[in-house]
Formats: structure tokens, C-alpha cells, sequence
DNA sequence: GCCCCGTGTGTAAACGATTACATATTGAAG
DNA sequence: CTTCAATATGTAATCGTTTACACACGGGGC
């Protein structure tokens, strides 16, 4: 590999003047310019980036730590952070977390001289273990919430997003209204589950457990529940699923067991992933902007690493959007889309 | 941050000392062992990976170049890889690059001292502009091929698992058989076709261009061409998609125009997605093993690695498997299962 | 008592860059 | 002709590690 101080050499130059040239630092004749680049073009130099961050102590690298890579949501937020990322320059080094305590705390530790700042996502750790790290270095939360304010996070509106959902069921007249929910460990799944509460409450319905299924975000999870929901006497008259991937499940079980929807049970989802409306009928979720979530986790952590990690903490939501289609019945939109959201301001 | 120099200090030893003890290499009393461990514990030193990077020249990063992350395929083709890598010590350094050569050469650049091999995925590109790359590390070429044996490449068996779908489609009895490709400048997409015309041809059935439609791999897309299909007179009865998404966006639209399936029309993916069996009818489609193809490219690259890039060029594919469900009608089975691959249990 | 060897430790040179500081060269002002 | 400043370049320290080499020490064989 050509180095610096080959380029130096065929140039007769030192070093110290190649690396001005080619940072466009200090002072240079014009003459060494064109020298300089002409030999580091042909001899096909590039920096070593390991060696520069060295001694910059910059490395334009964030880490990315996330509990588990799947499906389109996972896609969709490094989509929007390496998005950010590049536009500011920055390389996304991602790693799955066991999601642990030391599993996190060893992730990290292995990031140590490799990142500027990490953005951590692990909604099923209670994620104080996350406090006493010994870096030093910026962390972003992102679908989970430090104890005190000593973390910088970012979550979705569920709670609200949920009981907005909900609400709306009701207004259709529903009283029994299940919810398939997720893992209680997990944030995002805890949140919903408590709009799903404050709803039926604000409504005057009382909240049963036996309407409380648990799944784990998966098809097959939402499709067991509905099973089991479908041999209850008498049964809900709509299903609200913690997510769309085991709203789908539940679809499938209903087509399954030959039950109308919307006609017969209602069905809604939670995140609005781009399949919603290619469902039969189109399912009626709640508009997640996974994308913008990513994005703004990665512009919050760089403003942490601008800061040098001296800044105000903040705590951030990013709203919500109830999208109807056909499987809620209601108003039986022709082909309703998502409303952009492409601009929307992730308000706090 | 606490170096190695604060640890040495503390512990009355030189650095070469603490070194040798924390990385277990060289001779060191016991006496020593037990204080600088201690020592070292107490401070919290974590290693500088990037000072250490820099004198053993290795970085235990791989590169992963993704020409866009989209949806499902993606997340799990990073999932197969983040889990090869973290068993061999391996972190996942991941950038989208665009498609064009210009891209994809200043990104495998800009990785230059933070790597120690990428694996490259750019099926839009004619990927020979990889070719004359200044890097003497080792590249994986993820679906696609390099004209000539110079890099490691693996790939999907595209044409085969098409042909293979369509010649079950021909033997279901369908004449007139519709294709909805990817783009021409697809790799994967035009292997894909390749199959489904080979098929067509072993038939003893003359290809069509008008029913070849041209998609983008969405749903949209696939819902588009779909409508285009059925404005034909007369209609093809059974509609191949080179990929699932587009497969879904079909099923829609014939939805949508009442034409049943599989009754009036047949209808075929190409990945076999999770969702897949949750359509209504549940999607016959082409299993790709998406997770292993990650594994399989990350282990390429280390083999790659560990021979220092000096090693004979491996050109690899995986195999696909058709799974047969009720889109396709013929066959009706029950509750059809896709046959086990890497330990999946279809249970729903 | 001498030599040799193994064991434990320290010194210092790398790795490939950036950059503070010193030095050389110029031109202009006095 | 001297002086000063501006400009261009070089020298060398530095970042945080690893590791080749040197050195000191003690014990065993002769």
C-alpha cells in the first residue's frame, strides 16, 4: 500500500507539504500543488483513515448497536441513518447486541477508538445498565429511555399513537376490541399497550385481560393470538395488533377461519410498514416515519459529538400518523395513502 | 481517556509489560499478571482499537457495500452476515454506495485503513469498474459477477430456480405465461428472465415481449405491470414476478379487478419472504436462503482474508427451492409448508 | 567460578498520518 | 544594506498501541 511518505518521496517533497496539498491546509505554492496531486493521482494514493484518526482523534464513524436485525423496519431505520450519516460525512460501523447488560457494555467497549458516538437501540433493556459505561463518548437512545436525563433519547410517539387507534375503533361503535401485544419486556410494546388502556378507559370500557394477547411481533405470533382470540364466547369485534407484522398474522387467521373483515372483526395495525395497503383488504395502521427515526437519532448524536458530549440532554418523540384503509371498516377510502410525512418535523 | 501509558504508570510497569499481560503474549511473572489486571480493571482502560489497528494493519472490520437498503432482503442479508462476522471477531462496517462507478470506488476508498476486506453488492452495476481498484484488499462480490475470475463473487441461482418455477407453471398447464421483470440492469433480474424464457423455450412455447412487463421490485410496480396484463386480450393465465414484492403488488390488483386466483390467473414470486405465506392465497415463490447468502459472502471474504488476497478465486451460488403454495393453484395442498431450510419451522 | 539459558522486564522503533515550530527564501520598506 | 513580514517548506513530536531487541537476574551444569 502507497503511503504518505511514498507520494513524499516521488514528489521530493516531505511529507508535511503532501499532507498540506492534499488537506488544502496551510500554505503552498501553486506549483506544489500540481505536483503534488499529479503524483498522488498516479500512484493511486489514499489515505490511511485508521492513521489519521490516530491523531485527529476523530474517526467519522458512528456505531450503530441494535437488537436484532429484522425485517423492514430494521432496514428502513439504517436507511435513514446512513442517509445522515454520509451527508455529513460520517460511516456507520453496526453491530447486534445481545441485549444484555454485558453484552451492550462489551459492544461498546469493542467500538472504543473505532466511533465517535453510538446509537443505541435496544427497547428490551431496561437501559440504565447503559449509565455506567466508562466512555465518554456521546450515546443516543433510541426506542428506550434512560432513568435520569443523562442520555440523549428518542422514541415514537406510541402511547399516543396507540390510543389514537383505539379511539377510533371505539367511535366505530366497537366495545370489545382486543389488542395482540407484544413482548412486555419491550418499550415500544409496553407503550402501546398503555395507549391501548387509556383509550378504552377515556371511552368508559373497562380493559380485560383475556383481551390481552401477547405475540412477539412476528406473522406467526399475531396468527396464534387471533386463534386464540377467535375461540373466545363471545368474541371482540376487533383486533388492534402492536405492530403490522402480527396484524398480518392475524389477517391470515381471520381469512383462515372464513371471518369477514372488516365486516365480522376490524383490524388494525402499528407502524405502517409499505405493505400495509397491499393487504387484503388494505390494513389501517399507524404511520410510523422509521426513516426520519433513524435519521434524527444520527443527527442527535452528531450534535452530541460536536458538543463533545457537553450539551443538554434531550429527550425526543417523533409523531405518529393514523392512516385508515379498509380493514377497519368506517370510511372505506377507495386507495388511501400514506400521507407524506417526508418533512415532518419530529416534534418533541 | 485512560491509555495504556496511565496503566503502566499506575501499575510501576512499563507499557510493554501491561501489553503483554492484556493480550496474554510474551513471558510475565504472576505477580504481575494479577496487579496489572487489577490495575487495568480499576481504570476502566478499554484498548484503543484504532491505535492497535494501525501497528498490527488489521482492523477486524469488513466493509459491506449495499446499493440501497430496501426492505426485508436487505436486513436479513445483514443479518447473515453480522452473525458470521461476530463469531470470527469481525465488526460490519456498512455504507450504501450509488450504483455507479464513481460511487462505489470513492466508498471503497473512503474504507481504505478502516477495513480489512469488503463485500460488495451492486447488482445495477456492471461491475468491472470494480476491477482496476487501487485496493490489494480482498472483495466479495454479493449478486453479480466479474467479467473475468479476478474477484471471489456469490450469487443467487436465479436462472435455475426461475426456470424451474416456470416449467412447474407449464406443467400446471399454462400456455400463456406473463413475466414481470426487474430492471434490465439487474443482475439478478436478468438471470431471472433468462430462466423464465429458457423454460418457456424447453416447452416448446415461442417467448413473448408483451408479456414481458417491465417492474421495479415493488409492490407498485408489480401492481402496475399487473393492470397492464389484464388490459390484454387475450389475458395470460399465469403471471411470474421476479420478486415477491412485486408478486403482492399483483395479487392486488387482480383483487381489485375481481379475477381470482389461483383460478383465472396463477400467480408466482421469486424469494420466498416471510409474508409470502401470509397472502390471500398464500404466494408460491422461489426460496432464496437470504441469511445464509450474508454468511456465505462474509465467509468468502475471510477466507479471502486470511490468505492475504492471495488465494484462487472462488465463484459461488446458492441454491434456491420452490415452494409451492396456493397461488398457483395445481397442487392444492392443505396447508402447503416450505421445506425446512436453516432450521425454519413453517409452524403458523 | 564460568558459561549458558530461561525468565521477566524495559527501551525504543515502528505503524501512517497531522501539525506546531523552525527555517529558508523572497520582496518591499526604511 | 538592513530589517521585517509574508510565504513556502522541512523537521520532528505526537496519537496509542505492539513487538523486536537488549538487559538483568538467578540457577544449574561443568
Amino acid at each position: 500500500m502507497v503511503t504518505i511518505k511514498d507520494v513524499a518521496r516521488e514528489a521530493k517533497m516531505s511529507v508535511a507539504t503532501v499532507s498540506r496539498v492534499l488537506n488544502d491546509s496551510g500554505p503552498f505554492s501553486e506549483d506544489t500543488r500540481q505536483l503534488i496531486r499529479e503524483v498522488a493521482g498516479r500512484m493511486r494514493y489514499v489515505p490511511h483513515s485508521g492513521a489519521r484518526s490516530l491523531i485527529t482523534s476523530k474517526t467519522e464513524t458512528l456505531g450503530v448497536l441494535l437488537p436484532d436485525l429484522y425485517g423492514e423496519f430494521f432496514s428502513e431505520v439504517i436507511r435513514g441513518m446512513d442517509d445522515t450519516a454520509q451527508k455529513n460525512g460520517f460511516h456507520l460501523l453496526i453491530s447486534r447486541a445481545y441485549a444484555d447488560r454485558h453484552g451492550i457494555e462489551t459492544a461498546i467497549k469493542s467500538m472504543r477508538g473505532r466511533v465517535d458516538g453510538v446509537v443505541a437501540m435496544s427497547p428490551d433493556l431496561d437501559s440504565d445498565s447503559l449509565l455506567n459505561l466508562p466512555s465518554t463518548i456521546p450515546v443516543v437512545l433510541l426506542c428506550s429511555v434512560a432513568r435520569g436525563n443523562e442520555l440523549d433519547s428518542l422514541t415514537i410517539h406510541n402511547c399516543r399513537g396507540a390510543r389514537e387507534m383505539v379511539t377510533h375503533l371505539v367511535s366505530l361503535g366497537h366495545k370489545r376490541i382486543a389488542i395482540i401485544k407484544g413482548s412486555p419486556r419491550n418499550y415500544d410494546a409496553a407503550e402501546r399497550l398503555r395507549g391501548y388502556r387509556m383509550a378504552l378507559r377515556e371511552a368508559g370500557i373497562v380493559p380485560e385481560a383475556i383481551l390481552e394477547r401477547e405475540g412477539d411481533f412476528t406473522e406467526a405470533g399475531g396468527y396464534s393470538a387471533t386463534q386464540a382470540l377467535l375461540a373466545m364466547n363471545p368474541r371482540p369485534t376487533a383486533i388492534f395488533a402492536a405492530n403490522d407484522s402480527m396484524a398480518i398474522g392475524a389477517l391470515s387467521a381471520l381469512r383462515e377461519s372464513a371471518v369477514q373483515v372488516p365486516k365480522e372483526m376490524a383490524v388494525a395495525g402499528f407502524d405502517d410498514i409499505p405493505l400495509a395497503r397491499f393487504m387484503d383488504p388494505p390494513l389501517s395502521s399507524v404511520h410510523v416515519p422509521i426513516c426520519e427515526l433513524g435519521a434524527r437519532a444520527v443527527e442527535m448524536l452528531l450534535h452530541g459529538i460536536i458538543h463533545k458530549n457537553d450539551h443538554p440532554r434531550r429527550r425526543e418523540r417523533v409523531s405518529t400518523e393514523l392512516v385508515i384503509r379498509r380493514s377497519t371498516g368506517g370510511q372505506p377510502a377507495e386507495r388511501p395513502q400514506p400521507r407524506t410525512l417526508n418533512g415532518e418535523k419530529a416534534s418533541v
